[in-house]
DNA sequence: TCGTGTGAATCGGTTCACAGCA
DNA sequence: TGCTGTGAACCGATTCACACGA
């Protein structure tokens, strides 16, 4: 589920550290959860901890990099190279956790045929054949707003099962194909709610009802 | 609540389009969620709508804005004015919104100096002193992993209240400081996840247990 | 009549608390 | 003894379905 992802950095840096072995209660601090929900969590993948003891890092690694699909190689193509585009190509998080990028498209011609963290920008015109050729199944959408639903059209065709958004929009896909978004402005949106709650609630409006509301 | 942004997002694109009154219908289709859950969502801030008609388009807009606190003027810094922090520096959908970016700060003598979208990269050194002097609550954080923390530290006691943080890492805040984390390689691991059980659960095992998991 | 607003039912996820095993 | 794994209680959020009002 969603969290793992999460236990697997803060057993990374726990392996690094030499840690041989964790309590659901140290892990759970590092990864910034309650213990029964980790033990939840892992109970999910199997049996994989002692009790009296806890689990082996090295271990527990291994099966929720597993778990994830992570030790495998999928092939990732970025379409758009802005700012933000550049940003994830050169992330270096990924190459180490079983993402490869394979391929970077851009419309800009100024940008086709630069070279970024060591690939060739290709035009997304041949967007069918790079993706086809690569074998990739994951693309992540940094274009503009209004190219995002065109360009998903277009990877979804090509065979593109997941998609990475960066864009304002809500796209529509067929059933089958997993999206997820990351909307930067959204973020920030949610920030700015909390902190007006903290400096006392909406100007000129009663309270009461923002109890209700809200969680993280 | 978390929705209310994408709500907004989808009344803008309406009201562009000249559209007067939409129902919770429409609204809903256009945010992606199911209307029962919209109506309820909205029923929290107060009776806005008409029965037998629906929502007035440029009222509800208001409404949501003040809720969320987009009728202030929130000032902003960016801390880490890499690739990243350059896509969110020069993201418009900020301005737009009630956000003004108001500090961009960076550690690299080859940066600080620089203007971009209009505004000098400072040097971080004078962190304390910039988010005084521009009264900034929100800080988002673009710098690297190890980075992070020690930042966090400063903004936080400089009165930064709100935190927006892209370093792979849990930061630890006093209480009363909110923290939003957007971690790219997490978004791609999740969506790995999905793309494998598509291709038939994690290789050599009993897929049994995979159905307990997993929402969005 | 039509669509909002909302009780009531439902669902899923979180937390509690402890039985069971190393 | 100490910590995992998990049934059971809990809690919030989602969905259903319809009364109510424009």
């Amino acid at each position: 589920m969603a969290r793992l992802p999460v236990y697997l950095r803060a057993l990374h840096v726990l392996a690094e550290r030499g840690v041989a072995t964790v309590s659901s209660e140290e892990l759970a601090a590092a990864a910034g959860v309650n213990s029964a929900k980790l033990r939840k969590d892992l109970s999910h993948l199997g049996s994989y901890g002692t009790r009296g003891v806890g689990y082996e890092v090295e271990y527990l690694v291994y099966q929720i990099s597993r778990e994830l699909g992570l030790t495998q190689d999928w092939a990732v193509a970025i379409v758009g190279i802005g700012n933000l585009g550049r940003a994830l190509a050169g992330y270096g998080g990924f190459a180490s956790r079983g993402f490869r990028m394979a391929a970077l498209l851009d419309a800009e011609p100024g940008i086709v045929g630069e070279v970024i963290a060591g690939l060739t920008v290709e035009h997304i015109d041949d967007l069918e054949t790079v993706i086809k050729d690569n074998g990739i199944s994951i693309a992540v959408l940094a274009v503009p707003a209004a190219a995002a639903q065109p360009v998903c059209d277009r990877v979804v065709t090509s065979g593109v099962t997941s998609i990475l958004n960066f864009a304002p929009v809500v796209l529509s896909v067929p059933d089958g194909v997993d999206v997820r978004k990351v909307d930067l402005s959204i973020e920030l949106q949610i920030l700015a709610f909390h902190e007006q709650r903290k400096a006392g609630g909406p100007s000129g409006v009663e309270e009461e009802y923002l109890e209700a509301v809200e969680g993280q």
